[in-house]
DNA sequence: AGCTGTGAAGTCATTCACAGCC
DNA sequence: GGCTGTGAATGACTTCACAGCT
């Protein structure tokens, strides 16, 4: 048998996406149903994907099946949850407490995930020290230390465009190792740092264009 | 020269994301730099690609360059709207008032890019009749009539999970032609309905992956 | 000389199909 | 008999590279 995770592999991101996708499946189908194991096909079917590719992104990082019986629900959800670094919660920083700095606020998702959004950002003096959601808005000048104080890897950027950029700087320089930028700008961050964007617009446009044949 | 848009070609959805992303790079442009062309290398640092794939993306739709001197920024921002079938606005109902139905009201960044939520539903009598952000809270109840009145095609889900699918139902049923789940859950929709699916925990996961290697 | 438009080549991801195991 | 794990085959998307136009 062979030694477990191939790190030297690379994976698809595809593969890391679909791998979330089976852990909330996997985690509704221990909800609603008794059975210790769960076949490709019937986690294909839950996470509306072929059984061919469930097997494949498994095997990108082990054996996790029995022959004729299938997958292990609790053992494969240990291991999706290992493999997605989800053990521990993590702590977010928010930056910007707008209308949707507000709403990820408030959004209970994120938690049930393993992320919670510790601290949230502004610089907008009226805002400052009202609490949103039990969440109190701290000064952007305090972001450095706080986020040290707090080990905070992970921030997401809900100002307005025009201050993208800026607030990623300062992020950075905090020494952030994840941002998220929910606004439509286009930030530049050093290689080390981790970006991901995330557009509100983007499916709606999609939308638009199929509307359009 | 040949006879524009060739329909039959099946156009792959990484150049329609990528579409939308030109026609902000090119908006964004338009305001910084008095420039009347752009070249595909030019375009491509905008919007962080490389010339080639911004070429084929383009050429799947017509032949909008011209040799030695790029695309004239106009033109191609016309036919990019055109393409994206985002000439006039389309009218968006949202169902769903909670924290992120609030946020998704109040975001700014839809109707900057030609989607404006033009009404919005709940079930909760507390909430009904409210107004956020200029539109009315109508009763769930209400929403074939409304949809019908507005000729709105597009839809919003911002419901609680558990009840996604029910709320698409009723979707489907008042005609509607597309829908965007903003839920975890995964819902089912005829073919002809258009659905997409908007996860904001999804790069979060990503991004829990990536530091943990 | 500079830039487009596009076949051809190359890369990456998914699906097939089947040997091996329970 | 049923299901995994995985090479091989296929398919999808991107990049290369260059002919042709201005």
């Amino acid at each position: 048998m062979k030694k477990t995770s191939n790190k030297k592999n690379k994976i698809p991101e595809p593969t890391i996406l679909r791998l979330s996708a089976y852990r909330r499946a996997l985690q509704d189908y221990k909800e609603q149903s008794a059975a210790k194991f769960v076949s490709s096909r019937q986690l294909g079917e839950l996470a509306n994907r072929n059984a061919s590719i469930v097997r494949k992104d498994l095997s990108y990082f082990g054996e996790y099946g029995m022959p004729s019986k299938g997958y292990e629900i609790d053992h494969l959800l240990d291991q999706i949850v290992n493999i997605m670094n989800v053990k521990q919660q993590h702590a977010v920083a928010l930056v910007g407490v707008g209308n949707l700095g507000k709403a990820l606020l408030g959004y209970p998702g994120f938690k049930k995930q393993g992320f919670s959004i510790e601290v949230a950002f502004d610089n907008n003096a009226i805002k400052i020290g009202k609490k949103i959601q039990e969440i109190k808005v701290r000064n952007l000048k305090d972001l450095p230390l706080e986020v040290a104080k707090r080990e905070i890897k992970i921030s997401f950027i809900t100002v307005p465009a025009v201050a993208a950029q800026e607030v990623a700087n300062l992020l950075v320089e905090a020494g952030m190792r994840a941002i998220i930028n929910f606004t439509p700008a286009r930030i530049w961050v050093p290689p080390k740092v981790i970006l991901r964007h995330v557009d509100l617009t983007r499916e709606l446009e999609v939308v638009s264009y199929y509307l359009g044949k």
